[in-house]
RNA sequence: GUGGGCGUAGCUCAGUUGGCUAGAGCGCGGGAUUGUGGAUCCCGAGGCCGUGGGUUCAAGACCCAUCGUCCACCCCA
């Protein structure tokens, strides 16, 4: 039996390889556009820090980490998200003390222990964003107006962005009661999973997909008539911010977030082509988290993109990737093929991508061969070739031919790509 | 962790109530055109029918297990 890779994860082959180059960059553009400067933490952490930083009762932390001991027995985990490193090395190498707000972005993968499903992986990439040291409500306008440009920038028009707040430590525990109350003085109607989370994380009662809780649920108290003076203040803020941008928003009372440390703004872009996995990309503040990993007060807000899910969304679309060459050499008999490897060196040492058969095949065959490399042009090589010093060039798009001194080729290959 | 669908050629899939040397299209290699891709035609290569066990005179088909994959739940990007 041969060995295949594990559940859950992928090879990334040509061509889609040259999508996912593609994506890198634009989102690379975009940050350079936004002063978002990139950050690399590493892929593996003490596990602690995912322990504190997410949540001890969060499912990412009890159940889906790859978490393993090191030969010298430290708790190792590998990174389910990309908040929590960038702020442990936010706090560890003191960043605090410079300029702020510092302004990052990541793409990596990360890892989580999860059955595979559309649109979910066990390995998987994110591109995200983190801003930490303001807690200005146009930073979080800013951060959504980033992912919607690096959406539209690969050609995506179809997704919703759906916000709300989930107050500060100061306005959720009163709401979070409130919300306790409610439910259990109804909780004979909810279905099982809603009764559970009454007590575990009622917040997450409120985006329940069973039907019969849907009534319960429109009925219970909104979090956003619960908020404190500053959350609801903030809240405005980024309301007529994403209004000023002319982005189009639905407040979604119902919209929580899994994680612990977020606060105030929440938001999720989303696509209702993606099956049940519908987020493209979401985030929202964390004001508490700095405080939670280290010891100072420093707020910060951020959101994580799937570019798998966007690459399922992107499946369709022509991408401008360009994976052809511009040359290829076809050659005829052992002489011609020794020549022929000479002008690719050199027409490689121009710059210009070129290739050639290395099978032996006819020349028909090498032709072809041309044509599935998505090749630009083509040239001859055979003993004619050789002693007259001339070759015929073909344009492979149009059939036409025309005529090339040998000598010259890398030069003249030069000049019809600078037209 | 729970539930369901699917595993046959490189790819997409046929294969009847169990019964001949397991097929097609696409792709791949060669040729028709002794040196010109895409169209057409001809020829060819390529299969432990996911794996292990069981039922049977006989299993690609039926049963069990296992692995993988897809989808859904939980949860999430």
């Amino acid at each position: 039996m041969s060995i295949n890779a594990p559940r859950g994860t992928n090879d990334i082959l040509p061509p889609d390889s040259f999508k996912w180059q593609y994506l890198e960059e634009k989102a690379k553009e975009i940050c350079r556009k936004y002063n978002y400067k990139e950050i690399r933490t590493p892929i593996f952490e003490s596990t602690d820090l995912f322990i504190r930083g997410i949540g001890e009762s969060t499912d990412i932390v009890e159940k889906e980490m790859y978490t393993f001991e090191d030969k010298a027995g430290r708790s190792i985990t590998l990174r389910p998200e990309g908040t929590a490193p960038v702020v442990r090395s936010f706090i560890e190498n003191k960043l605090y003390g410079k300029a702020l707000p510092f302004k990052f972005f990541y793409s990596g993968p990360m890892f989580r222990y999860e059955r595979p499903q559309a649109g979910r992986y066990r390995q998987f990439h994110q591109f995200g964003v983190e801003v930490l040291g303001s807690d200005n409500p146009l930073v979080d306008v800013e951060i959504i107006k980033l992912g919607i440009d690096f959406l539209k920038e690969v050609g995506l028009s179809d997704f919703v962005v759906e916000i709300n707040s989930v107050g500060c430590k100061e306005c959720r525990p009163g709401y979070l009661d409130k919300l306790r109350d409610y439910f259990s003085s109804v909780d004979q109607e909810l279905c099982d999973d809603c009764k559970r989370r009454i007590k575990t994380n009622p917040l997450r009662v409120l985006d329940c997909k069973v039907e019969s809780c849907q009534e319960i649920i429109s009925e219970a108290p909104k979090i956003t008539d619960n908020l404190c003076d500053k959350c609801k203040d903030d809240f405005e803020e980024v309301k007529s911010g994403l209004n000023s941008l002319m982005i189009e928003y639905r407040e979604v009372p119902t919209l929580v977030r899994g994680l612990d440390y977020y606060t105030n703004t929440a938001f999720e872009i989303k696509s209702d082509e993606l099956g049940s996995q519908d987020a493209i990309f979401a985030g929202g503040r964390y004001n508490g988290l700095v405080k939670e990993i280290g010891d100072r007060d420093i707020p910060g807000v951020g959101f994580a993109l799937g570019l798998e899910r966007l690459e399922i969304l992107l499946e369709d679309k022509e991408l401008d990737i360009g994976s052809g060459i511009d040359i290829y050499i076809v050659t005829i008999g052992e002489e011609a093929e020794r020549k022929g490897f000479i002008y690719l060196n050199e027409l490689r040492e121009a710059g210009i991508s070129a290739d050639k058969d290395y099978f032996g095949r006819s020349v028909k065959s090498q032709m072809k061969d041309a044509d599935r490399k998505n090749s630009n042009y083509t040239i001859i090589l055979g003993t004619e070739e050789l002693e007259s010093g001339q070759a015929t060039l073909r344009d492979m798009r149009s059939g036409e031919e025309f005529s090339v001194v040998l000598n010259e080729l890398a030069e003249k290959i030069s000049n019809l790509f600078d037209n």
